[in-house]
DNA sequence: GATCTAAGTTTTGTTTACAATCTTTATTTT
DNA sequence: AAAATAAAGATTGTAAACAAAACTTAGATC
């Protein structure tokens, strides 16, 4: 009858796997740390089974790596793996812009330009300070993402590669330059208001392919 | 003393995951079964832990789903579901070409090309039979994907992607012309060849896309 | 002094047992 | 007779104990 009184405690292992992605995610458990089954299942006083489990989720996420008899680490993303992430973003992202100008409400548009609008209000008054870094960025691309209806894509941008991209943010400082994402935004939505699924598509890769180039730039001085 | 009698069995967990994948993609498992984890660890003789891990692991696959306190099934794919995983593979693979055609080394293109004329051979041998349907198709995607050089890449549509595609040809019989396919794969492999991504992206895209839209136009008169 | 070897310790992989939840079935009531 | 409730059965979630593998440390030999 009444199942809402425990505060729908999903289940352990679940529990435990949303606590360690933002233990990742926050920069708590940086890149390359052992995750080890003792001290955690000490540290968060639970069993190793569902720890073992929520590790296992993890896995699959692409957060950490797990060698057998060895353990799991919390991934390093080098460069180059951010590079291609990069990569898929801008197919995936792309792709989700397509399908967004096909299937987004006249509603969900009407949020989503209230939202921009915020977003200039904010930049010009905070004379361009990096605000979008923290959510603002991703709310925007969240929106568009989800009006794909796709919900593979979904899961795809939003339960994987968006993990490994907050965790990079948080461990190496990544500076923006908030105007011209603005700017970039608006155009995007121009063409999802208009209906236009493929200039939609275009703009979103050139827009997530900028930042793509710009990594890749610092490679080869880094490495190799 | 002697562990080699089991060929590598490198890990329980690991080594019944394969062959759950297996049974799946064979279609022994059909889509929907229930998976019972008392059944299963009497069947395959182990205990009930790697199993679990085996069946979280799928679920990272996205071949099975799971429900809190009700276990796991073998996932439906309706027509829906189909068509939203081919938009996915439209935007991956065309990246995937995109890249090869930058990261391929040139023996890879001679054999890739080898391939299309061992097809090439079959087809007209066989009156064009589907044997594409088998591994030939397969292959030379495959080898375009490899070809892209992105890890995550290979990862999201060789482990992923691919089996829950090889489950749905088990499942509902899918025909193919296969004189169609190779020629646009002939089309394709020049691009490559030319080392001209944007071209062979477009003509991978439309590729995919002709099964989707394929796909797609049964889906009214089936749902809704 | 450095390197290889071997024993010890820690960690992971696996099994077994227990508790909580859900599904099913049978009974009762309207 | 149909629907709702309650009890029984089965299944999943969790914890604790055991076995095997890997890393570490100490010792011996070159």
């Amino acid at each position: 009858m009444d199942t809402s009184s425990p505060p729908r405690m999903e289940t352990l292992s679940q529990g435990i796997a949303d606590k360690l992605v933002r233990d990742i995610t926050s920069g708590d458990l940086p890149q390359g740390s052992k995750i080890s089954e003792p001290e955690l299942s000490r540290r968060y006083g639970i069993g190793r089974g569902p720890l073992r489990e929520a590790i296992l989720r993890l896995e699959g996420m692409g957060l950490v790596i797990r060698a057998p008899h060895v353990g799991a680490r919390v991934v390093t993303l080098t460069r180059t793996e951010l590079s291609e992430i990069f990569a898929v973003r801008e197919a995936l992202e792309g792709m989700a812009a397509r399908l967004a100008a096909e299937n987004m409400t006249d509603q969900e548009l009407g949020e989503l330009e209230q939202l921009l609008e915020t977003h200039a209000a904010y930049i010009e008054e905070h004379q361009g300070q990096a605000y979008i870094d923290q959510n603002g960025d991703y709310d925007f691309h969240y929106r568009i993402i989800t009006g794909s209806r796709n919900q593979r894509l979904i899961r795809s941008l939003c339960d994987e590669l968006y993990h490994l991209m907050q965790m990079y943010r948080k461990n190496s400082g990544s500076r923006t330059r908030p105007e011209q994402a603005l700017f970039e935004h608006q155009m995007i939505f121009k063409a999802l208001k208009d209906r236009d699924g493929e200039l939609a598509e275009m703009l979103m890769r050139r827009h997530i392919g900028q930042a793509r180039r710009e990594i890749k730039q610092f490679i080869e001085p880094e490495q190799q």
